[in-house]
DNA sequence: TGTTAGCACTCTAAGTTGATGAGTGCTAAT
DNA sequence: ATTAGCACTCATCAACTTAGAGTGCTAACA
């Protein structure tokens, strides 16, 4: 069977008039909203055809139809025409990233919620990946007695701070001394170019300090490199609360259920390699089987060519896909383009 | 009429009944599981005193009885046992306490963690007000070619940081000096105690790096002090919707929005001032009507004999008292002793 | 005088029935 | 190829019925 122009056209009314209104599409109302010029009837016969080839379906055989994964996916590949963002809504993003922007961690935040704001569904937005990010300062500072604050800047503006134990009897002298060399080596240095002869030279310089140099090292490392990496931020969970797919409290446990554990997150938001831009996942298209009804936008951002991470839109498969892949791809423009700035030429 | 032993005993099984099984108590029931000795129709009797005295009521004629609010005060006044708490799970409390504490924001996060995992209901935790704590460390370090990074650690452990424009020709040097002299000046200060003269005598010591000083005081006076203070985080909320009473989306919609407003928590939170210890406030007894099916429970934690905040937990007028008094008591001083240990002869 | 059995009564929850209407597929006429 | 017409299906809703839980009252009992 050849999928001719009008098929497409009822195709679309069926997938559009589903978006909005969450109710099966019968071959009435595409006649009467969408007007093609024919008649139910004849919509009829062509509705039977889509059905058989598998782009639609019937809840019950007294219902209209409702797309099928494979009628959004062809819908998505083929015949959406994306939608305009309003002058005004550009400008709120455009204003949301231009105002004050301080630190990384702020501007994903803001990310999340701008995505989840202007779709009314859940955004989730991925940290950067920046293992080539380089030490910019390093500092020890006494607390306690026998307790310090080891506090390290990175050129991406991220700082990190972990409580240490020192020796009972060090004063905030040797602190700076150490602090000191520890800057004098390791400044302008990436996370992953530390070896061992540099490791060497700091302890050649600082022989009656080894313990704390240890401990140090090993916090700034494992534990301070680790933290922030691959985190995923949630926004507007809540959202799916308006979707009437999720009027079912059950529906909504198992969801949120899953949405708690990070390695889920990280599932659903993997994009294959080579995808350059904006991915889109519809229903079994996803990782998991639980998330049968739901889909996932996701685009990548980048500084210069290197992609450093992910923000996506996740929403029930009757998702408006024109509206979000829209304000996605704006929205990973805008990442993209502040976080160049903050980092500049910095990564 | 007389509040007398029966009463009280029936009193007690309706209450006992209802938070358990959440369905309305009926007097044949009661007779059979809480062997008290007497018929249902005595019982009948009593329950007719006990609604007349306000203590429960009908949902509707032909239902058995369920709490009032007053049921509930009087219950939590007069008649509650308190729950032991296994060992088991006092064992989890203080493990979960012992482990690597390091951080004032890392503490109050598993306070949260484990508050509403081991009640099942929604916790908050109010950050400590820490006004009287003082500077410990001032630091400005050079980010880009007109960027730096202000980055400030007070005596508590907390570190704030911020980025700041600075003039284009400054150097890490210049930066150093900068440093240098706020450390010398506001060192061991408290927030509080900054006054005019303080910054003359920081002017005159740095006159050509005015703008910067100006912009850095004003920093970390303003921005930084206000981040950290007085923040609510919310732990598992989404407990609410494994009870029955909110089976009902609407109603979930309707607290999920009340508790996205930092006023409100901040309200449900505030207990009297004379309190100490532990308060709980029944349905109305909450500052919104919205939260007429709530009950909240709050615990004050403390260092030395200052209270720094509060702790809560949110559910269901029908919820589980004994049991999270317990807990929340168990709790706040865990937390007390643990921030003791934490900002130990600093605050 | 307090307690209890018995009974009529009330009200909800759950099930049944029937009407309505939206929607379909098929057929025959255009 | 298109369409009008028609018989048919099925969900939804309202009206009604039923079962059962629970009550209040009364009269009998200890």
């Amino acid at each position: 069977m050849k999928m001719d122009e009008r098929k497409q056209k009822i195709l679309l009314a069926i997938i559009k008039d589903y978006i909005s209104t969450a109710e099966p599409v019968g071959s009435r109302t595409i006649s009467r909203k969408y007007k093609l010029g024919v008649s139910p009837a004849t919509i009829r016969n062509e509705m039977a055809d889509l059905e058989e080839m598998g782009y639609i379906e019937q809840p019950h055989t007294s219902a209209g139809r409702i797309p099928s994964h494979l009628g959004y996916r062809y819908y998505v590949d083929c015949l959406m025409e994306l939608e305009q963002l309003t002058e005004q809504e550009e400008g709120a993003i455009r204003r949301g990233y231009e105002n004050k922007v301080r630190e990384v961690g702020e501007v994903l935040n803001r990310t999340g919620r701008m995505l989840s704001q202007l779709t009314n569904y859940t955004a989730l937005v991925q940290t950067p990946y920046l293992g080539q990010s380089s030490y910019k300062h390093i500092q020890l500072v006494l607390m306690g007695p026998a307790q310090a604050i080891l506090i390290v800047v990175m050129d991406t503006g991220a700082v990190h701070h972990q409580m240490m134990p020192v020796p009972e009897n060090i004063t905030q002298q040797d602190l700076y001394q150490i602090s000191g060399v520890l800057n004098a080596k390791l400044q302008g240095r990436t996370m992953d170019s530390i070896r061992l002869t540099l490791i060497k030279e700091i302890y050649f310089e600082l022989a009656k300090h080894r313990n704390i140099l240890d401990l140090a090292l090993e916090l700034i490392q494992d534990r301070i490199t680790s933290v922030s990496e691959d985190k995923i931020y949630l926004e507007g969970v809540f959202n799916i609360l308006n979707q009437p797919e999720f009027h079912n409290i059950e529906k909504v446990k198992v969801l949120l259920s899953l949405l708690e554990q990070e390695d889920t997150l990280r599932d659903i938001l993997e994009t294959p390699r080579d995808s350059q831009g904006i991915t889109i996942k519809i229903g079994s298209e996803n990782p998991r089987k639980e998330m049968q009804n739901c889909s996932m936008i996701t685009a990548t951002y980048q500084v210069g060519d290197k992609i450093l991470g992910t923000i996506g839109v996740l929403g029930p498969t009757r998702m408006d896909y024109a509206r979000v892949v829209t304000v996605i791809d704006c929205m990973s423009r805008n990442l993209s383009r502040t976080l160049e700035r903050l980092l500049k030429g910095q990564v």
